[in-house]
DNA sequence: TAGATTGTTAATCGATTAACAATC
DNA sequence: TAGATTGTTAATCGATTAACAATC
């Protein structure tokens, strides 16, 4: 409790600091300042010092920072050193391509299975890892401790299906079905919800037209 | 420009009213308050109101909203109504789940061709459609009025490949290549960072368990 | 008309930006 | 020491919530 609440809206920010400190890092450079690092990102200097301030000093007066000590610290504080055990249940087309495309263990998540409810996909193959039947979910999930839970199936039956495995002891959801999972406050709910984003370039395409009248 | 600059913080949540207005359209409800709305949504009343008159009165006082006006309004404002023409860039595992997954047209999306620099992908099919090479791009998107792309390419390559779409008539990316575009101002840009979108949900979790401590 | 609920203005809260003293 | 740049406080801006008059 000695950490201070910080707004989601710094964390959101979290992962576009350390994908540029990445690069920077690659690019062998050592140091920079809030104010060259606002005009590589296109945001101001004084939200990158506030933001990072909200997790103590990583600079050094006159100097600057570290951009190795910055990186690891952020990654610190994403938790990306922990790791999780994570399934995907829903083996449809999004549910295999996550499985084939995410690279879940440099985060940190050690993936472990993935589940559907349709018979057709049972023993298919996805990146050394057979499809299973959903009837297996509850011992497999407290067999294997799996804390996180990738939802991919569709919103039919997600509520439902993410109330159960709360039950079974699943603590947090990344969650692609298009709806609002109903579980409770402790449960850590990470919503992907496409078509909200394809509405907003939608909108946003629109509004631009506008101007254009 | 009769209409005043809307934040993007209210454009967000339009598709979320636009989600619960249809589930109470097919469970038969004509009107609602934006008091019972708040309870439903779990947001407060206010800002729904709020929310709905920057874009002027949809409702009448003393008896609430109407549903299907209502949809119906939400969606004319995200521009579900326009017809635009769009490709997805990128035929792995994500383009091609996308590609079979999203009901592009439904929000006004006519899908027309996929394309990948991979020759093992030539001619797959996906959806009705053939993988095209890269080299087919520029005349496909001039001879189709392509004005968005989806963009599933690994963000090596991704900069480069969209400068020159744009130079190519694009107006609009729905980007997942985990890299931010360097595109003119007037282009939209709807970006779904994927592995930002699992370091929240990590950063999530660690917190938690610091709660627990 | 009376009751309900919106539309809208005012108050509050939070997030961003600016400024500058602390200090490397 | 002088210059640079952080850490942090104060000022501004914007978004959310509360309150209430307008009106259906």
């Amino acid at each position: 409790m000695d950490e201070k609440n910080i707004s989601q809206a710094v964390i959101s920010r979290l992962p576009r600091y350390l994908r540029y400190l990445g690069e920077l890092k690659d690019s062998n450079i050592e140091r920079i300042s809030s104010q060259e690092l606002s005009e590589l990102m296109n945001v101001t200097a004084s939200q990158i010092r506030q933001d990072f301030n909200n997790f103590g000093g990583f600079g050094q007066q006159g100097y600057g920072y570290k951009v190795n000590f910055l990186y690891d610290e952020i990654a610190k504080i994403l938790g990306i050193n922990k790791t999780h055990h994570l399934i995907i249940v829903g083996a449809g087309n999004l549910g295999q391509a996550l499985a084939n495309y995410m690279n879940f263990e440099r985060r940190g998540f050690h993936f472990t299975g993935i589940f559907d409810c349709n018979e057709a996909l049972y023993g298919k193959k996805i990146r050394d890892m057979y499809v299973q039947p959903m009837e297996n979910l509850k011992n497999f999930v407290k067999d294997n401790a799996i804390d996180i839970v990738v939802l991919t199936i569709p919103k039919t039956g997600a509520v439902k299906v993410a109330e159960e495995l709360v039950s079974y002891g699943v603590k947090a959801f990344w969650n692609f079905a298009h709806v609002d999972l109903n579980v409770p406050e402790d449960i850590v709910v990470e919503n992907v919800h496409l078509s909200d984003s394809l509405m907003k370039l939608s909108y946003n395409i629109s509004r631009k037209n506008k101007g254009k009248d």
